[in-house]
DNA sequence: AGCCAGGCCTGCC
DNA sequence: GGCAGGCATGGC
């Protein structure tokens, strides 16, 4: 089967729109960085932390103590290497984007990724996850959760992150942001509802068929 | 009751 | 340029 078909089917059948719980670009580009290798319901439960706390505020949040940072991501995990790397982002985006991390969509993509990334604790999954889901721009985010999904469908992957993102963006029917975010939301649906918990999520689409492989 | 989660960096080779 | 080890809490 190609590429080109499942990626289709899992944008039609297994997409969320709105999948990213936040529309403020800069909570969820805090949420990228807590997010790392961690249980979605501990990031929310020290979003919620720092909600209470009136720290989801790039200037709040730079000029917090790191104690109390710590203290209100504590349930994510990893809470002290964190809140350094909170630390640090904040750091760029109040030095070089003076507060707003949405400048970055005033220079090309491409160069604001390479921001990103030069930021110690962004690698190119929360650098790409802030790109798409924080400021809407057409990049792709690869994760745990695609690879898995790709592999059970028996698709041979390279193990570059690069080379996966391109060959997603390349196999997807269209190369914008509002695409890109149903398909990555279409992985991480399919593995943990369908490759966890053995439910099939699909059982009237095409994809059924290839779902049976996930197990 | 363990195993694991929406990674990244360091330090080795 | 690849890979083990460390980071840490709460869910299931």
């Amino acid at each position: 089967m190609d590429l080109e078909k499942i990626v289709k089917m899992l944008i039609e059948c297994c997409g969320v729109e709105g999948w990213w719980p936040s529309n403020d670009p800069f909570e969820i580009s805090v949420q990228a960085i807590l997010t790392q290798n961690t249980n979605w319901k501990n990031v929310m439960k020290a979003t919620k932390n720092l909600k209470e706390k009136g720290l989801i505020d790039p200037k709040r949040m730079y000029e917090a103590p790191l104690e109390v940072l710590e203290d209100a991501i504590r349930p994510a995990g990893f809470y002290k290497l964190k809140a350094k790397r909170l630390k640090e982002f904040l750091e760029f985006v109040m030095t070089r984007l003076d507060g707003d991390i949405t400048r970055l969509r005033n220079i090309p993509m491409e160069d604001a990724r390479n921001m990103l990334l030069s930021v110690h604790g962004i690698g190119k999954e929360t650098a790409d996850t802030i790109l798409l889901f924080a400021l809407n721009l057409p990049i792709m985010v690869v994760d745990a959760y695609t690879k898995r999904v790709l592999r059970r469908l028996g698709f041979d992957m390279p193990n570059n992150y690069d080379e996966i993102r391109k060959m997603l963006e390349k196999a997807s029917p269209k190369k914008d942001a509002k695409t890109y975010k149903l398909l990555h939301s279409a992985f991480d649906e399919l593995a943990k509802n369908y490759c966890k918990k053995k439910t099939p999520i699909c059982s009237k689409c095409p994809l059924e068929k290839y779902c049976k492989k996930l197990i």
